[in-house]
DNA sequence: AGGCGGTACTG
DNA sequence: CAGTACC
DNA sequence: GCCT
């Protein structure tokens, strides 16, 4: 059908180093994962009755004070850990003053912090003050939120040499402090403090249920819930930050998402992507839709009390909460991150082309990197392009450079036939800083010319060299090509371009198929699917019959010529693309 | 207990 | 048909 | 894993 193919090229792919992604799983995926019903999840509503009921140790902390690093540490934990702290008889220090009168005993930072990251902060701030910094330091120990943690649930102060990171600290002030003898200390750049933790920066809400979406609109015809990101507080960090100014970094800590529960969220998201890359899609789905709730909703969650208020968290989910919220990680994914196995699982489902199945069997026959693959197995030509760009595929653009890309198609196009019109979407649409691909959607009034442009504006891309890879080109319906292009400018990376030609009268939900997000489109697919209808990249039907679940009769499409006449016949309220980016 | 979007490609 | 992809 |  398709005759530019060459370039995939049977020589050696080029090497494209391992990488390592985040997030890991566990591969005997049952054997942790799955099985519930053994060992019942902890109780999910007791806890937090310490209270009363402990006459005993009450005072482990007997006057010490603790002062805890706001950075990292989310908000609510923090006021739940000094909440717990008072309790158990310690005071907590609203800021940290060098010259300290009243010493601190403890100070506490967040266990995902890393310590070439605080060493940094350190030189940035106190480059004039080594000395009183070690002063401190004799007195206080820094230590991890996990060891507070612990102490909290064993009722006592326990070993803190793990946690404790006093020496390291103290060594690195000695060497800077010699160091800064010497004339040349240029003030590091330094990019804040939080680069550990966002393991992919550009906090991605991948979801949103359709359900809770949905149903929004349909029962309560409010949409206010869409709307309401809490985004707004969470400066408080940054506030903070300035006053105790330790630990500031000068540059900027304003944070980026700040959402009171970023770190439920962040670690939900992991479990998420651990289910779902081992192919259990419904329970990823189902994480997808529970940390969309917890992503919309406006406090910082402590404990059952607003956990209960949480559409699509049931008591598996909440009995992960209540463990973050209390102990600052999820030991379920604790320990699917440390499997190696899983690791490898990740970076194989990562590449193009390679699903849970394909990853799985070449785990299971020993493979673990990408090295290995190139040697010993016999990939398909999707698979070949997914992983020649292996690493390239991972990151993402700027809306720049899509805008870049569409122009040279646009252009090509234009000078093909004119009077098309385009429209980009997928994230793009939705407004997102950063995007993954381009979805280039294009048609044309006349109701023809669709059928024809495709080959010849492909042909013409790869002439120019545009175009550097083809993953595949149909003439379906809808035209539609997927492949790779890279911009001619020095420097630039190889990105993934779909270009989709409906024709003129399935524009519209087309463009709505193609604008997502995943979950949106998946929702609202459902809602049409509830109401005996049927939407799809071609047409909104009504009077669909299925049986079973089979369609049985098409129905009859509607006119949809626009976005919002699709909403409209659902009787849904319009949703602008960036409202839909759940 | 059953459902979880709807479609179309490759091999 | 199974597997993967697209949002 | 959650909802109906």
């Amino acid at each position: 059908m398709y005759t530019q193919r060459k370039l995939r090229t049977s020589k050696r792919i080029a090497p494209a180093e391992p990488k390592k992604k985040e997030q890991a799983e566990d591969t005997d995926e049952d054997a942790t994962l799955n099985h519930s019903p053994k060992k019942k999840p902890r109780e999910v509503p007791s806890k937090k009755t310490f209270d009363k009921s402990q006459p005993d140790d009450k005072d482990i902390f007997n006057g010490k004070t603790v002062y805890f690093v706001p950075v990292e540490i989310p908000q609510a934990r923090r006021n739940l850990l000094a909440r717990r702290v008072e309790e158990f008889g310690g005071k907590v220090a609203d800021e940290l003053h060098l010259g300290g009168k009243t010493p601190l005993d403890y100070i506490v930072v967040d266990d995902r912090v890393a310590l070439d990251t605080i060493c940094r902060a350190m030189d940035n701030n106190f480059h004039d003050n080594f000395e009183k910094m070690l002063q401190l330091l004799d007195k206080a120990s820094v230590v991890r939120a996990q060891w507070l943690s612990q102490c909290l649930l064993e009722r006592k102060i326990v070993d803190d040499s793990e946690a404790n990171i006093n020496e390291f600290l103290k060594n690195h002030i000695r060497a800077m402090a010699n160091k800064a003898d010497q004339p040349s200390r240029s003030p590091l750049p330094f990019s804040p403090l939080r680069d550990s933790s966002p393991s992919r920066d550009e906090s991605y809400h991948s979801d949103d249920d359709r359900k809770s979406y949905v149903s929004n609109f349909s029962d309560l015809g409010d949409m206010e819930d869409l709307h309401d990101v809490p985004g707004s507080q969470g400066d408080v960090d940054a506030a903070k930050l300035q006053k105790s100014n330790f630990f500031l970094s000068p540059a900027g800590g304003s944070r980026s998402g700040t959402n009171p529960n970023a770190h439920i969220i962040e670690q939900l998201e992991e479990m998420m992507k651990t289910y779902r890359n081992m192919g259990d899609e419904f329970r990823g789905y189902a994480y997808a839709r529970a940390i969309s709730a917890i992503r919309k909703f406006p406090d910082p969650i402590l404990g059952m009390e607003q956990i209960k208020q949480l559409k699509n968290v049931g008591p598996r989910i909440a009995s992960h909460i209540v463990e973050i919220v209390e102990t600052g990680h999820m030991e379920k994914k604790d320990g699917a991150e440390s499997n190696e196995a899983t690791k490898a699982m990740n970076l194989f489902v990562n590449m193009h082309g390679v699903g849970t199945k394909t990853a799985q069997k070449w785990v299971q026959m020993g493979y673990r990197t990408l090295d290995d693959l190139k040697e010993k197995v016999k990939l398909t030509p999707e698979q070949a392009v997914g992983l020649k760009y292996y690493d390239e595929f991972q990151e993402k653009m700027t809306r720049r450079e899509v805008e870049e890309i569409v122009r040279i198609v646009e252009d090509t196009v234009d000078s093909i036939r004119s009077g098309f019109i385009f429209k980009v979407c997928g994230s793009y649409l939705r407004g997102r800083e950063m995007c993954g691909d381009v979805d280039l959607l294009m048609t044309h009034s006349d109701g023809h010319s669709h059928n024809t442009i495709l080959k010849p504006l492909v042909g013409k891309l790869h002439e120019m060299g545009f175009l550097t890879d083809d993953l595949w080109l149909t003439e379906g319906r809808h035209k539609k090509y997927f492949g790779v292009c890279k911009l001619f400018k020095e420097g630039s990376k190889h990105r993934r371009l779909d270009i989709i030609i409906p024709p003129y009268n399935e524009w519209a939900t087309c463009v709505l198929g193609w604008s997502g997000s995943m979950y949106f489109v998946r929702s609202i697919r459902d809602y049409a699917h509830k109401k005996g209808m049927s939407l799809t990249d071609y047409s909104l039907n009504i009077n669909v019959v299925r049986v079973n679940g089979e369609k049985v009769n098409e129905g009859i499409p509607l006119e949809t010529p626009t976005e919002e006449s699709i909403f409209e016949a659902l009787g849904l309220p319009y949703l602008r693309p960036e409202e839909r980016d759940h």
